[in-house]
DNA sequence: AACCTCTGTTGACAGCTGTCAACATCTTGC
DNA sequence: GCAAGATGTTGACAGCTGTCAACAGAGGTT
């Protein structure tokens, strides 16, 4: 069994981050692998899942193999939408992951969080979009590091300074997969952030920010985007 | 006034291609021009709308002005969904078109034709997503086509055998921001298929479809994915 | 009709990113 | 502990696509 990142006594507390509640009092989550396929795309299933806890990608492929990561998904998001009953896309587990079902998909089609979520995964899909058709091998690797932090950070709950340094669940065909780039570029882009001071990292999935305004910047982020005025 | 796409005749009598009925029996659909914009990203609004007829695009844009087309709307698809109150795209329409309000958002979020049009928009998401990641220009733009070409071949509403010919209603600077690529390789793109016989033009909007299948395979598509047994 | 602007086309060229290859490092299994 | 495969890094090189520029054509205005 491959290295987990969460403990025996994290794994036995899982926590509560959404509002949606299925109609059983009581569900039954389980603990998946690492490197486990959940869901294929083109399958059938008749049930949403939550990921309580761990990290779970969405992917499609082409006839000829090449892949794309459409979402990472951390504790809280849900997947397993199907269109006509079938699954949109392939899910697959990153690490060691507690998975929670949600019942019947279609009983739930009308829960407005279930609404709430899906509008949120299409903002989320509307802005990878902009990354994968607009934004230079740099941004795009950026953005994804300020992405991943923000969602694999909460290791600090206790309240301790979040450090912002977090576990990449990623390997770099994943990230490739995902940012539509090589292997070879996500790893140069990574490597150059790491010689000018922006990020660290000796453990190739042991990531740490040094300095997030300047990644934010190199991510083509608009911090100021509420503040700006819009440009002539 | 720029030329329009439908008459008279054809606006008089507006089509219902949605189960979506809004509360009130009687709804108040309106035109709008060409290039107007009805939403701004981040903006608030509190009503869904439905695309009666027309073409209406959804897009971001980037600080420097780098914009990306997220979406291409036809007849019966809905917009205007927001997350936190704020509009989550720029929506602007390209043609003439029948707009049709379907009131209150929030009222709207449990309606479950609301929840399968979000998981249909999230399923044609992920496929974009694959395009501007995975695929090379000639097959971004004949995918684009092919798609094309269903969202405005109904002119052929009468039985008809319908021609494998639209109107084109992005320009090349918009097929580009939809695609992820620019006007320059968008437009040897198409002369390139034009020359090998795959499609035809003579006004630059005025599309033909020459070989369908041919303009299938240069995009990359499996015809095989609905025949085709889910993976165990 | 003449003019102007926007859109589209085409060519030359460059550069970002992909491809190929070799090697290093880490992980896994024996 | 060692071997073998998987993953990650780095360099050389190439090519797809972007950039820049000039021009053509269409649409709209005076």
């Amino acid at each position: 069994m491959p290295e987990t990142q969460f403990t025996a006594a994290q794994l036995a507390v899982p926590p509560r981050t959404s509002s949606i509640r299925s109609p059983r009092p009581v569900v039954r989550s389980r603990i998946v692998g690492e490197n486990h396929t959940l869901l294929y795309e083109g399958g059938r299933n008749r049930s949403l899942y939550r990921v309580v806890d761990g990290c779970v990608v969405l992917s499609q492929l082409l006839d000829d193999g090449r892949r794309q990561i459409t979402d990472v998904l951390g504790p809280g998001r849900l997947f397993g939408f199907t269109v006509d009953g079938r699954n949109i896309a392939t899910a697959e587990t990153l690490s060691v992951a507690r998975i929670e079902p949600l019942g019947d998909a279609d009983l739930n089609a009308d829960d407005p969080a279930i609404a709430r979520e899906l509008k949120a995964t299409l903002h989320r899909m509307q802005a990878h979009a902009t990354l994968l058709g607009r934004k230079t091998a740099s941004e795009k690797v950026a953005s994804a590091l300020v992405e991943l932090a923000r969602l694999f950070n909460r290791a600090a709950r206790n309240g301790a300074p979040a450090r912002l340094s977090f576990h990449l669940h990623l390997t770099r065909a994943d990230l490739a997969d995902w940012l539509g780039l090589t292997v070879e570029t996500v790893s140069r882009c990574l490597n150059r952030f790491k010689r000018e001071g922006l990020i660290d990292f000796s453990h190739p999935k042991t990531m740490r920010v040094l300095d997030p305004e300047r990644l934010d910047a190199t991510a083509g982020f608009s911090r100021q985007r509420a503040n700006d005025a819009a440009r002539p």
